[in-house]
DNA sequence: ATCGATGGAGAACGCTCGTTCTCGACCTAG
DNA sequence: CTAGGTCGAGAACGAGCGTTCTCCATCGAT
């Protein structure tokens, strides 16, 4: 065999690619981004990101999957960085407030994913629901470790304050959400 | 003057394509109906249409702001056939439980079109925040009415039940903000 | 009856998209 | 050194988009 293209090189570039299509899909939406934009930002040949992933939607859904992979970790790490139990759930809405406030935040990827395929490609509509759905189960193991008995509503207010400080780019509502859920788990302490 | 073309029928073509767009958008997401889609299904000239709408961009901000009237109206009305503030405020919930459930519902059409344009048309963000504004503030009169300062947590449970329902396609969402806004309002009584 | 403006039907335009193909350069095995 | 496979660069393709234009039938005014 001639040309060699060693199996590093390829997650390298896998990984580059990735880095680059996150940014450009996020910032400017998927599918306001077209393949020869991700090509010249990426510096990576166009066969060779075809060779990576044989369509669009396969590089979507990539960049989806490794986004909640990192995006709860990173979550979680704050959090469980917390010995109290509350004040776990309390941190969630730091760690929100955080993410709202970061430069370039412009919603929550998944629900904007949701919104530009979630009527036309299942394999992206599959991976927001695996991300809500992962997100809601972490937070409500969290919440039942304090005993009050309000996961849903958590879960929700968190939901509430993603969408709405996406829409309007305002960290303000991560501590209107933090300020519910102290009143949920009781004021006392 | 040769040909007619009487005001009443403008009107009336008018509101059958708002009908017809508002349809499809909202079904398929606004990116992938094309206006040759909206022409076939509405049975108007494209010439006709674009007389009545200049670009799509203009077509889509008429079809939000015609549906975030008929959204508040409906809801407004439902709510204030409520005579009690608490009983108000929990009518609300009841409002997008019974939404949640129409069949074809896909969620929140500001939420999809925000994913979906946010970032590309101005015109458009500006609508889905004037939508989103009105709701919140109607919302926290209806809240403020009751006494108990939890303007900001009702309408975050709102919003991510409407978020949450949205992206499962599952009417849950709203009745655990329904039970969460309960014990926000108190338990008694 | 004739003229001229208008409206409808749909072709056409220019552009962009996702994806594939062409082709020349290069590298390694023999 | 040669041969053959692979790679990068970018052209090409076919489809679809938003928008505009062409052309003819139609109708009111004269």
């Amino acid at each position: 065999m001639p040309a060699p293209i060693t199996e590093a090189q390829t997650r390298l570039d896998r990984e580059a690619l990735l880095d680059t299509a996150e940014r450009l899909f996020y910032a400017h939406g998927i599918q306001a981004v077209g393949m020869d934009r991700v090509r010249e930002a990426s510096g990576l040949p166009l066969k060779r990101i075809y060779r990576l992933f044989a369509t669009k939607e396969d590089l979507v859904v990539a960049v989806l999957r490794r986004r909640d992979r990192r995006w709860r970790a990173s979550l979680t790490a704050y959090v469980e960085s917390v010995a109290d139990p509350r004040e776990r759930v309390l941190a969630v809405f730091d760690w929100l407030a955080a993410w709202f406030a970061e430069p370039g935040f412009r919603g929550c990827a998944w629900i904007n994913a949701h919104g530009e395929l979630g009527s036309s490609s299942e394999p992206v509509l599959a991976e927001v629901r695996s991300h809500k759905r992962a997100f809601h189960d972490q937070l409500t193991a969290w919440v039942r470790a304090t005993g009050a008995p309000v996961a849903e509503a958590v879960h929700l207010l968190a939901e509430g304050a993603i969408v709405t400080a996406g829409v309007h780019t305002d960290p303000a509502a991560a501590r209107h959400a933090r300020a519910a859920v102290e009143r949920l788990l009781g004021d006392r302490r």
